[in-house]
RNA sequence: GGGCCCGUGGCCUAGUCUGGAUAAGGCACUGGCCUUCUAAGCCAGUGAUCCCGGGUUCAAAUCCCGGCGGGCCCGCCA
């Protein structure tokens, strides 16, 4: 058990014969106390009985004291106690090891088609989706990442036929352009949708082969957001091996007929899944691709913009209807600029590639500005770190449903809440370290306050992972790295290293500790640390 | 028109699920801190009708109802 987990315990435990005699176990609240009121708060507000204070105060002991403030009894754990606890177990790795939960969890993220290079208002799916990916699996979930892969349909016959008019060579301007005059094309688009329908391997493996290229352009620039994937799934595999023909049989009981099309009614609308020329629509192969997910995954998270709320809804309205229930989505807002939502028509889209591009000149900038002792090799890397992670971070720090209207200087800010900070208080850690060497100090076992207060942020790791597990709230381990090296800071102020012969022994475990804890923290936001910065 | 999301100092956000002590941070601004482990840092300060109006409650940023403002959705598109 994680040491602040295990003294929440404790407190409990020393709490409810008191709670039993009064009766109020199911009255009472805990709750982190808020500043200056110490570590624990039992909230007895609404337990409507007097209890003595000297009862309460009596449960202190060398491990906590129990101090009683009208309705509050605030609890204090031992700082020497409570510090060395953990400590010990981030210096052990124990602090960052969580139980198996023995579950099998599918992350599907991203799932862009291919018609062109990753936006802005789009990456926030995929650094939404791989920092989950990564908070799972550390909390203990046997997850898998997938990009669920457009390869049929009207966009993307309309991507396939573009480009072999106009040319593959800018094929975004192609499909564009193609998409524009679509009225002209219906014939062949329909022709080509029939034979991807029919299963058609020939024909679709071609499709494939062609999509995998401007497909590549989107995990380009993913890979340099430290962003990949543990497999694809072809929609186009839904039709072939029968699974899209299954699921309109299963839920051919539900289906209305219009004209030849068939839909299920829901509400006062129609969630269509057969065309009247009686080919397939994207929520059909969607169901399909659900129902595999949901056999072969005990939980199934969808990454999911809030324009497909509706999509998702009707979804799960069909797939309740043969019991399938086993999926959840995040849904978040998407990033728009100070003229509105990004659209290539608007030329207000601003590129993933011209980000981290822009992003990364600006971190060489700087680091050029600041250190003169360095190789331009490392100059390159260290800038190429810093650029990339402050894309992650700028915009997981947000809450998922939180509306971003995107602003450069905003965005490329390197001072406060932003990757630079996070990763420069890890720098200046490593550095100590460095300069200290081997050294062979004892414990001193007196620890100070500032001390004490880093060693309670490190401590926190559990529980802000099991949080932003729980939740999906991926900013929230954003806010912990900057809370952590806010702490870091201010010890680094407070607390000399080197030049403290007493201390040294105990200060270099605790740099240690922290260098951990951050590099854990940073892992699950796909950010790398720099030892020089 | 109907449905969903967002609204917190000048700007950006956390807190809202699970109501509780002085509303917590960042940017910007003002002043201070580099002969001492990296100043992308630290300290201090200015700055808030928690969108508005009702209601529930001993207690509301938080829950309920009604408005207002912004976004998204309402295709035999994906």
């Amino acid at each position: 058990m994680h040491p602040l987990e295990l003294m929440e315990n404790k407190v409990k435990e020393k709490m409810l014969p008191i709670l039993k005699k009064y009766g109020i176990e199911d009255k009472i609240r805990i709750y982190k106390a808020p500043k200056n009121f110490g570590d624990l708060t039992i909230d007895l507000q609404k337990a409507d009985v007097e209890i003595d204070k000297q009862e309460i105060e009596a449960l202190s002991d060398n491990e906590m004291s129990f101090k009683k403030v009208n309705k509050f009894i605030n609890v204090k754990y031992n700082d020497n106690k409570l510090s060395f606890m953990i400590l010990e177990s981030a210096l052990d790795g124990t602090l960052f090891n969580f139980s198996r939960k023995n579950m099998k969890v599918l992350i599907e993220h991203t799932s862009a088609n291919p018609t062109g290079p990753l936006h802005v208002g789009r990456v926030r799916n995929s650094i939404i989706g791989d920092t989950v990916y990564r908070i799972f699996k550390k909390f203990g979930y046997d997850v898998r990442s997938e990009y669920y892969v457009n390869d049929i349909g009207t966009q993307v016959e309309a991507l396939l036929l573009g480009t072999e008019l106009y040319g593959e060579e800018n094929y975004t301007e192609s499909y564009r352009r193609y998409y524009e005059e679509i009225d002209s094309h219906k014939n062949e688009i329909e022709r080509n949708m029939k034979m991807a329908e029919s299963g058609d391997r020939e024909f679709i493996l071609k499709s494939r082969k062609k999509l995998e290229r401007f497909l590549n352009d989107v995990l380009i620039d993913l890979k340099n957001l430290n962003i990949s994937f543990d497999s694809f799934a072809w929609e186009s595999d839904f039709i072939i091996n029968g699974d899209v023909k299954n699921v309109v049989q299963m839920l051919s009981p539900y289906m209305m007929d219009e004209g030849g099309a068939k839909y299920i009614p829901v509400g006062d609308g129609k969630i269509f899944l057969i065309r009247s020329n009686s080919t397939s629509l994207y929520f059909t192969r969607d169901v399909a691709y659900h129902i595999q997910k949901s056999k072969n995954y005990d939980i199934s998270v969808d990454v999911l913009g809030e324009d497909h709320k509706e999509h998702f809804r009707n979804l799960m309205y069909v797939l309740n209807l043969i019991s399938i229930k086993n999926i959840e989505p995040i849904f978040y807002s998407y990033v728009v600029t100070k003229e509105g939502k990004m659209s290539t028509r608007r030329g207000n889209v601003i590129y993933v590639r011209d980000m981290i591009q822009e992003s990364v000149e600006r971190a060489k900038a700087e680091i050029i500005k600041r250190r003169q002792d360095i190789s331009d090799e490392e100059i390159n890397d260290i800038s190429f770190k810093i650029g990339t992670a402050s894309v992650r971070f700028n915009i997981i720090k947000y809450s998922p449903e939180k509306p971003i209207t995107f602003d450069w200087e905003e965005a490329l800010n390197f001072e406060g809440e932003a990757a630079p900070f996070v990763m420069y208080s890890y720098a200046r850690a490593v550095s100590i370290l460095n300069k200290a060497g081997e050294i062979e100090a004892p414990l001193n076992k007196n620890i100070d306050q500032r001390e004490a207060e880093l060693l309670r942020e490190i401590g926190r790791f559990p529980e802000v992972i099991r949080d932003a597990a729980e939740h999906k709230r991926p900013d929230r381990v954003a806010k912990y790295s900057f809370e952590l090296a806010s702490s870091f800071n201010q010890f680094y102020r407070d607390c000399p290293v080197l030049d403290d012969k007493i201390n040294i022994g105990k200060r270099v475990s605790i740099i240690k500790a922290f260098i951990s804890t951050m590099r854990e923290t940073l892992d699950l936001l796909g950010i790398k640390t720099s030892d020089k910065i």
